[in-house]
DNA sequence: AACGTTTAACTAAACGTTTCGCTGGCGCCG
DNA sequence: CGGCGCCAGCGAAACGTTTAGTTAAACGTT
């Protein structure tokens, strides 16, 4: 098969020790052996085997990144910035999709342990907390991505997920709606409670009652964002919706298709995270989008800051990443207000944001 | 850390033999034995190292899946498919992200191979007969997805993309479209000629003209769709577009938007590929699925089957799926014929289908 | 009783690295 | 000139497995 370390040795005349220092730098080898050991690998076209190197080392140069739903494209950029990472650094990455499913997730968790991956990005289920205990116990490296686990001390990577939710219902309310609709995700993921949180806040802080009955909730599923629009339209007098979720958004449009409803003519609606899709649909939606790969980005900078740190304790990492707003033709004046002149331009710029503990903002790009 | 099997062969009071082949079964152990390491191993939670395993068989009990287009949702079902496979069988599966360049593809695969992974699925980009050698030389086992290379014996599993495109073709015609565009993607990719040339057997056999200037051609994404369908719609008499990939379909679809076209009033679009957006559209999209999480399955079928083979030669086989017409409202006859009664019902099935040296059709479904 | 055969377990050699500790040669200083 | 320290390079022991080869006991056959 390819060429060994000792055939290497062999070749230079040399010990399989020198080799390795050679190769890796560990040792000082005199300019005339390093040649001829250069020399000799060129011509083997040696290249090191990492299983033997993993063995002895005791790491396997692989990370893991466990995601609930490759369908949804925010996701996919996430990981793309992760897959960045993992490329720049010569390390493998393997990918797992636990579509939403706790089980899943705990399985994958122990499957990699096993195969002593480096460290873990993960977008935890709802049961994270619950799932992820082992990885925790054993110390590997983790990085939490778009939400938070409770009572946990990790290292985290998540978009302001209550300032964006909070902008987009005040961008409906400044449109002069005053009764809007909440389509709302799994319970229990941080991410999608913030939204609600922001959702109300925006209620509150511009006189509008909070109408439980307005908030409609389902795991985020494409069929559950469509069953949850139903509900919704179901209420009189609603004339905005905005959807916590990707998968939903696109539900709630089946939904409207289905029933007839012309959006923004009859009701509008406004979604989180953007896609290359959202600008093509008719009417084109207005979103919240995220810095997708840049969550990723980031998320690998702090995991392999961690792995180099090796078994040392640290003080935690959170980075909090700013949403923005981006207005298409899915949201309009409610019908009632139609023609007339707008009432108060409203979204300066999402409100005032909730102070966070140890929040700093990220500023990289996604590079395409 | 973790016990290793030297721990547990203590415990247990016999050799690391007995205890390895009491884990594999490799050898006959009497109860007796057996009963104390499983009684060992469960005490000390031991789980075999796979690193250890795999540098003393020499493989990684890891496989590869390098796809060209991870936001195309196409892939993202064929991933899945795959992944299913890989897991079932307790493999690692490292997935990676070409965008399309043959560059990256070279990149990939020489690391993988570094790192000594067990076989590859693949959908190489236009290059792939030159990024694929260094496998194919390499013996490593092989399977190509979605697109066939020229003059290489592999495995390889695909749709019947000239048959499914010839039903598009054959569908507009039905419809009474007589000038019919063609959005191809990129050019050498076996998937999208195949396409190409049902488009034209179509025209051919319905006895049409056959016009170059009604084919646009560009690389697989949004942007080049959205140009691509900006170019036909310049051309005078046409009232039909059949686009060739997913993404560019998106991109038309955008274009439509700019241009202020009304789909299906002014022009009829079909697409390739289905996807939980296309539904959402307005109008919804009919389009030309394909069986894509049956692709990656087949595909993780014919590649253990080789792993397990080992390095005996065998003759390749291929795999061809069946692809189904979803007629939704994207498409309706031609302004001109609007109202008049439908000239006559085509599209039995697909017309003819060229005969394919060893196909066997899939048929296993989708889990979900 | 001696011999061959089967059986069940063990010993030890790989697999390809990294790395610790050692050697032998050299120059420097006293 | 002898002792010391430094340096470049080497030998060998890990890392955790699998597995071929070996041993020793038990059994059946003459």
């Amino acid at each position: 098969m390819s060429a060994t370390i000792k055939d290497v040795a062999e070749r230079a005349g040399v010990s399989i020790a020198t080799v390795s220092n050679v190769v890796n730098g560990s040792r000082f080898v005199s300019g005339d052996l390093a040649e001829k050991v250069h020399h000799a690998i060129k011509e083997l076209g040696y290249q090191p085997n990492p299983l033997g190197r993993a063995l002895r080392k005791g790491r396997s140069y692989t990370i893991a990144l466990i995601l609930p739903d490759h369908s949804n494209p925010f996701f996919v950029q996430v990981a793309r910035g992760v897959d960045e990472q993992a490329r720049r650094r010569e390390y493998g990455l393997i990918t797992c999709n636990t579509d939403e499913d706790p089980d899943l997730e705990t399985f994958y968790v122990s499957s990699l342990l096993k195969r002593k991956v480096d460290g873990f990005v993960v977008a935890p289920t709802h049961r994270g907390a619950e799932t992820l205990k082992p990885l925790i116990e054993h110390g590997a490296p983790l990085v939490v991505v778009d939400r938070c686990i409770a009572g946990m001390k990790v290292d985290e990577v998540f978009s302001d997920n209550e300032g964006g939710a909070y902008e987009a219902t005040a961008y409906l309310v400044g449109l002069g709606h005053r009764s809007i609709g909440l389509i709302a995700g799994i319970p229990g993921i941080s991410s999608i409670e913030d939204r609600v949180a922001g959702y109300r806040r925006a209620l509150i802080e511009h006189d509008l009652p909070v109408d439980e009955s307005l908030m409609a909730q389902g795991c985020s599923q494409i069929k559950e964002g469509a069953s949850s629009a139903e509900v919704l339209l179901g209420k009189r007098g609603i004339t905005a919706i905005f959807s916590t979720n990707n998968m939903m958004t696109l539900g709630a449009l089946q939904c409207f298709k289905k029933l007839g409803v012309r959006c923004p003519d009859d009701v509008s609606l406004i979604g989180f995270d953007d896609s290359e899709w959202a600008s093509a649909f008719t009417p084109s939606l207005t979103v919240v989008a995220q810095q997708a790969y840049e969550m990723g980005y980031s998320a690998g900078d702090l995991l392999f800051e961690a792995i180099g740190r090796g078994k040392e304790t640290h003080s935690t990492r959170a980075i909090k990443l700013q949403t923005v707003l981006i207005p298409r033709e899915s949201t309009a004046r409610p019908p009632a207000l139609r023609g007339k002149k707008e009432v108060h331009r409203a979204t300066s710029s999402g409100g005032k944001n909730k102070p966070s503990a140890s929040a700093k903002s990220g500023t990289r790009r996604s590079p395409r």
